[in-house]
DNA sequence: GTCTATACGATGATAGAC
DNA sequence: GTCTATCATCGTATAGAC
């Protein structure tokens, strides 16, 4: 935590996630995390390379945040856990989601793949239910999901939270 | 059309949505129109005023694309006129659009404000046909319609298109 | 591992001629 | 209205000393 390259990594991922990959320069980077701007050089080669560093991450934390819902074996717990997602993110990890939003519209980056397992276990999750078409009730409570995600990044929490309890009733849980 | 301020204007627009505001340097802008870079500051003052330009006609267009909705007096065509929208809406204006989704997390750019005429003619519709929490289902809607458009302008109308008619049916219409 | 100094192309913007 | 030439600054990246 008190290393240097730690500092870059923090540095960075708050600039970025506030303004955007393309906005920062390295000098700013630099400043924010009280090193020499040379060293973000050494460490991460170029300015792509501490993007990549940042994103390494993305796929691992996508994983164990979906991982209790994957491993449910209850089909209503499994909606209700993905509709309760969005509003139980841990504020600290805000700008690391924020980024991965950016980077959806500023960069190609795809985060759609990472969510397929999430996807599919609300697939899952309808088919055992008995829905009709489980398959898009995925999908589209996926989008809902996302779009609150989105909301909750950009506005705070607060401005999205009335609509978990609707959405749990909704879905009867 | 063939004046060299809305040429500059058009690559711009083109250029903005499919890279981004920061990324896209004035130069660029001045070779994809056909024009000396001077042009743009003679016409615009700065790069910010050519973006606020583009940005002038969002109200306008909003209106417009909402128009048909906010007139329509049968409830139940309300909600098929909201799911229908983002299939319908013209190739041709992608860019512009895209450039709206951009910028909502490039720059601070509200585009919330724009929508509340929407999603209140959403929460009128389902007052009208009876429903318990019309706001809230409004703004789940919402969601959901601007996650498909997302979708759409991201990666296609084809990867959203089934999802149309389930919703149609969905809502029961 | 870390800093200072610096190269050098790109960028937003201006001045002046036509 | 439009172009060419030009400028100051910023941005990424490297070299070399400690």
């Amino acid at each position: 935590m008190t290393d240097k390259k730690e500092q870059i990594l923090n540095a960075a991922l708050a600039l970025f996630a506030a303004e955007g990959y393309k906005a920062v320069s390295t000098n700013k980077i630099a400043k924010k995390a009280k090193v020499s701007e040379g060293l973000i050089f050494r460490h991460f080669e170029n300015k792509q390379g501490l993007l990549d560093a940042i994103l390494g991450q993305a796929v691992d934390r996508t994983k164990v945040l979906f991982a209790p819902i994957i491993a449910e074996s209850d089909p209503k717990k499994v909606i209700e856990r993905g509709i309760r997602l969005p509003f139980t993110i841990d504020e600290g990890e805000y700008p690391f989601w924020k980024l991965q939003f950016k980077l959806k519209w500023e960069i190609e980056y795809s985060g759609a793949e990472k969510m397929r397992p999430f996807i599919e276990k609300l697939a899952w999750a309808f088919t055992e239910l008995g829905l009709k078409e489980p398959q898009k009730e995925a999908e589209i409570l996926n989008h809902i999901i996302e779009s609150i995600s989105g909301g909750i990044l950009k506005d705070g929490l607060e401005s999205q939270k009335p609509l978990m309890g609707f959405l749990l009733k909704k879905y009867s849980l």
